[in-house]
DNA sequence: ACAGTACTGTTCGTTCTCGAATGATCCACC
DNA sequence: GGTGGATCATTCGAGAACGAACAGTACTGT
């Protein structure tokens, strides 16, 4: 059973005279704080060892899973500004985890692919971090996992969409 | 019905020999896509209008619903770390939206509290914020939320004590 | 051909966030 | 009653992320 934190509660109390959706409140306050806390979770454990944070890890997850892509796709697929995936890029790239090249036949594109050493990088990295992805959910029935993955994925759909 | 994002299913194939826990990964990658959207989303709708971001909006509610707090029951409330709380409260403060004093029996404590103006702002914004977190909710069956909601409680509970 | 428009990725300046170091206060103990 | 260690909040420097402005390239219509 769950147990709900104190500012919860009061939260209910203080806007029970108000017109307010409570059970929204509720899940958008806890999605931005188990997100935030996971992320600190892996920078912690698993990337800072490779000199990693989040973003620049999920970079490298992407360019492994999709194969060579263009950067505007893959600022779209990491979720970040392009003018932060740049200097990711940059970082990256100096440490020989990837590489950009210009399409001759379209020489406005930068196409970004991971170097050898980087598919070795990710083949190291991933289980460690997939292994303790299952850690944390661990105690959690497949059946919540399912119906929250779904909730999360039509959430961003639309807030994609916009 | 939710339809697996494309990296989702390359991910699979990519990860098909290996021993991968894939509905853990699903899950970790939505839960942090769908936090920085929603995050960016209330930012530009609701919060730039009062020059407030996430964590200073979250900041004053946490002071509206609990009153009187010491600075660091606040910084745990809102998730962020003391030297960043503390930043925000230098311009919540200058702004006129809470006020911080010393405690005679405890010198060494700040205990921090909205004011007229801070309670003012609030019921001005909460409910144009709920409003909207409502709206891009809306769609999701109350019991796939509940079940998010409880599944996030527990994810939160268990990193927390860490 | 050529001008204008649309699109690409990068750089620049600003803001948010953190950890480590700092300064202030309190308490336990000799 | 003074000293050392613990605890509190703040400041400081560095890193991460963004939007706006930029420079280069491709396409469109005349």
């Amino acid at each position: 059973m769950s147990i709900k934190p104190t500012a919860e509660i009061l939260g209910e109390q203080k806007v029970a005279s108000l017109p307010i959706n409570r059970e929204a409140m509720a899940l958008v306050s806890n999605l931005h704080r188990a997100s935030s806390l996971i992320r600190q979770h892996f920078e912690a454990l698993v990337l800072s060892t490779n000199g990693l944070h989040w973003s620049a890890f999920v970079t490298l997850w992407c360019l492994w899973i999709f194969g060579e892509l263009p950067t505007h796709r893959l600022s779209q697929e990491v979720g970040i500004a392009k003018s932060s995936l740049s200097s990711i890029l940059n970082d990256l790239e100096k440490r020989g985890f990837l590489v950009r090249r210009t399409p001759p036949e379209e020489r406005r594109q930068c196409l970004v692919q991971l170097t050898a050493k980087g598919e070795q990088l990710l083949s190291d990295i991933f289980p460690r971090f997939n292994e303790e992805e299952a850690a944390i959910l661990v105690g959690l029935t497949p059946s919540a996992m399912a119906v929250t993955t779904n909730l999360l994925r039509d959430l961003i759909a639309k807030l994609d969409e916009e």
